[in-house]
Parts: structure tokens; C-alpha cells; sequence
DNA sequence: ATAATTGCAAATGCTTTGCTTGTGA
DNA sequence: TCACAAGCAAAGCATTTGCAATTAT
């Protein structure tokens, strides 16, 4: 069965080589935003001859067909995820780099409101929160 | 006389050099963020022996002693500014890479309330805008 | 005096690219 | 068929680092 990566891949037209397939059954099926040696060792373990430079040319790829979407967090290499139907933004965890994913639209409403504050109307906007869970006693 | 980031090198016992003292200078009177190539132009002009690993050790070393703050924005190399009382955003014109400073306690405190509702204690944040300039009639 | 800092060039880490061979539509 | 993609190794770019010479305290 094809992947919803490679799904999106045929509706726009982007060509199916065995390489991308794999990537994007990895990249669909993945949950932790995986940057791309992670990403190279995971499709490594189907094909061993996958080179690191096709990962990185379809990783770009997917980024600029709006398939995958990247992430550099603070003091990190550049991290993928798939795109998804609707916006979110991310909680790092500091000490273990799981990512937590969340919507606030009220965060949404107050930056656009502070760009058109400010006589800017709003492209794009990068709101990353780091934190350290709090322990349960 | 001695800039404002010469002082605070002083008052956290950062040996100064004329190197340093030069780049303190530079940085304390920079309004627009500059990246390390920006700064070392500046500073060449002064002294054009100055070498760029000097400008990198001392941008890293100011960072450290939370004189400077870096920042990565999207698509850019690093760019580094003089840290200030109150903390503050930035709007990111997508055009010309001018910045706006911004405050918005609004905005902060619901950051704070994110985390806490996903069991996080909010420790850093990253939030950039990115617009273009609305454009009067 | 002497531990820290500089300049230089070489090394690094991540990412991109040129070129030749291979392949999907 | 044949424009496009893959693999490899080399190149690119921002940044860091080893080392010998220099300098601040």
C-alpha cells in the first residue's frame, strides 16, 4: 500500500522512485520529527545502498512541494515533519528533545494583530517553546 | 570612553583586549542586528588586522557571558544583538531583513500557560514574526 | 611572569552539487 | 525513449580549533 507521503507525492506530481517511497513511508509513519541522519539510518535499514545525498535532495524536495516541513530548533540539526491539515506549534522538551505539538489560537490572533501593530501583515511566524517537564510528586 | 558592553565586560571580569574593546564598541552603537561578516566589516574599518575567528570567539564568548544574544532566524546566517533590560520579540520584514523589536506580555503569559497545560515549567521561547510592510494608500 | 588571547590556516559539520550511470513514466 | 534521479566524491559555507606568537593583568 502506497503511504500518505507518497500519496500527495502522485497528486502533485512529484515522480516515484523506489528512494522517495521509501523516505516517505518512513517520514509518514514517523511521530518524532527526525532530522536527516535519523531519517537516512531508518530507510537504510530497507535499502543500504541509499545514499545520504538523496535524503537530503528529497527531503528539499517534499519541503518545497509542501509535503514535509522544516524545523531548526534552537542548537539543533534541521528536524522534518510531515505537514498536516492544520498549523501547530511546537513544545521542546529541553532535556530529551521530545517534541510536543500544540494549537493556540489565541497566540494565532495576537500576532497577527502585533505585525499589523506594527504596519506588517503577517507571512509566516516561528513560535518555539523550550521546556523541563515538572516532576510529579 | 568605554561603551556600555565594555562596562559589562568589566563588571563580569571579561579580560579586555583592544579586540574586544573595539568589537564591545561596534556592538554597544549597532542598532540593526548584525551578523559576524557585518560586524567584522565594521570593525575592519578600525582595524583592518582584526581577524574573523576573533569576531566569532568574541560574539561566543559575549553570548556566554549574556552581554550579546544570538539569533537564528529563519533562512540567515546568526545575528546578534546587545541583550537589554526587558526582553522582546521580533517582527522579521521578509524583504528587506529589517527587524522591529516588539513587546507583548499578552503573548508571554499565555506561552507560560501552554507549557503548564502540557506539564512543562517554560524555561526559553523563541518567537518570530515574519511579514512585509503594508503598503499606504 | 604567565595565563589568556590573537591570527592564521586547517579542520569541522551539515548541506549542496557536478558528473556519470541508472531508471520511471 | 530520455528527461529526470541516484550515488559518489568533491565543494561550499558558516563556524570552530590547534598552534605559535603576542598581550593584559
Amino acid at each position: 500500500m502506497s503511504s500518505s507521503i507518497e500519496n500527495k507525492c502522485k497528486e502533485k506530481g512529484v515522480r516515484l522512485t523506489d528512494q522517495r517511497k521509501l523516505i516517505a513511508k518512513v517520514m509518514s509513519e514517523s511521530e518524532n520529527h527526525p532530522d536527516v541522519d535519523e531519517l537516512h539510518k531508518q530507510v537504510s535499514k530497507q535499502d543500504s545502498k541509499i545514499s545520504i545525498a538523496t535524503v537530503y535532495r528529497t527531503v528539499k524536495l517534499f519541503e518545497e512541494a509542501g509535503i514535509l516541513e522544516k524545523h531548526d530548533f534552537k542548537g539543533a540539526k534541521a528536524r522534518y515533519e510531515k505537514v498536516s491539515d492544520e498549523h501547530h506549534d511546537h513544545l521542546i522538551d529541553i532535556n530529551t528533545g521530545e517534541i510536543v505539538e500544540f494549537v493556540n489560537e489565541e497566540i494565532e490572533k495576537l500576532q497577527k494583530q502585533e505585525a499589523e501593530k506594527h504596519g506588517y501583515k503577517l507571512v509566516d511566524h516561528r513560535l518555539e517553546l523550550y521546556g523541563s517537564k515538572i516532576k510529579k510528586k
